[in-house]
DNA sequence: TCATTTACTATACTCTGTTGAGTAAATGAT
DNA sequence: ATCATTTACTCAACAGAGTATAGTAAATGA
């Protein structure tokens, strides 16, 4: 059975399709992480954390039809199911309380 | 190799090292993690989280004397080393970078 | 001497993260 | 039409991180 936290780049791609809303498929999620993070996201890191997300009942997602563009394949595009987006917030409860009162410590370096 | 990023267990784990400074040793910890986050911490996951986290150059432990109280076993200590305080400065930036502008929509619900 | 308390360890296993390569479906050029 | 190119997604194998169950070690107190 799967663990009830988030794993760490779980979050992170919960967070880009949070912030991408109407726009969130592969794609766009993985750049979305890789501009904010500063870190390389591989597709398959990506499309199989996703697959595991959707299989604990997390997100959903649905396939779109292709776009008339070079290249345009249909995209599936992702959103957070209710548990997902509890599970995100949760994730960001318990970092608060661990940070709280010492993040001037950890912004000088 | 390990990865460089901070795993979800990790990073608590280093915040509560942080947090109790001088007073950093394996039964704090846990209950620093368990009082903050809500979550119950098993010793043998924070132990040997530990080690792995010194394994990687990311924090430092030395033993204690024994202390006279009951079951005042000796205590290993432990503090950050200043690439595991990077790595938890650089965790801490990545995630706000990705919640940034998003603060609103996590602390509905 | 032995139960009790505090602190730490061993082992095995599952879940999460990462890599390297590959497939599929669209358009554009010749 | 055919084939190179672009965009989007998939497979399979493995390494790393997280968890559970159980147990050991070294103190004190009765």
């Amino acid at each position: 059975m799967p663990r009830e936290s988030l794993g760490e780049f779980e979050q992170l791609i919960l967070l880009a399709i949070l912030r991408l809303g109407q726009e969130a498929y592969g794609v766009p999620i993985i750049e979305e992480i890789e501009n904010r993070t500063g870190r390389s996201v591989s597709q398959a890191a990506a499309y199989l954390t996703l697959r595991r997300l959707e299989q604990k009942g997390w997100i959903r997602s649905k396939m779109a039809m292709p776009t008339p563009e070079r290249g345009g394949r249909a995209k599936r595009f992702f959103s957070l199911k209710p548990a997902g987006t509890r599970r995100l917030h949760a994730a960001r409860a318990e970092l608060l309380n661990m940070w709280e009162g010492f993040e001037p410590e950890m912004d000088t370096r």
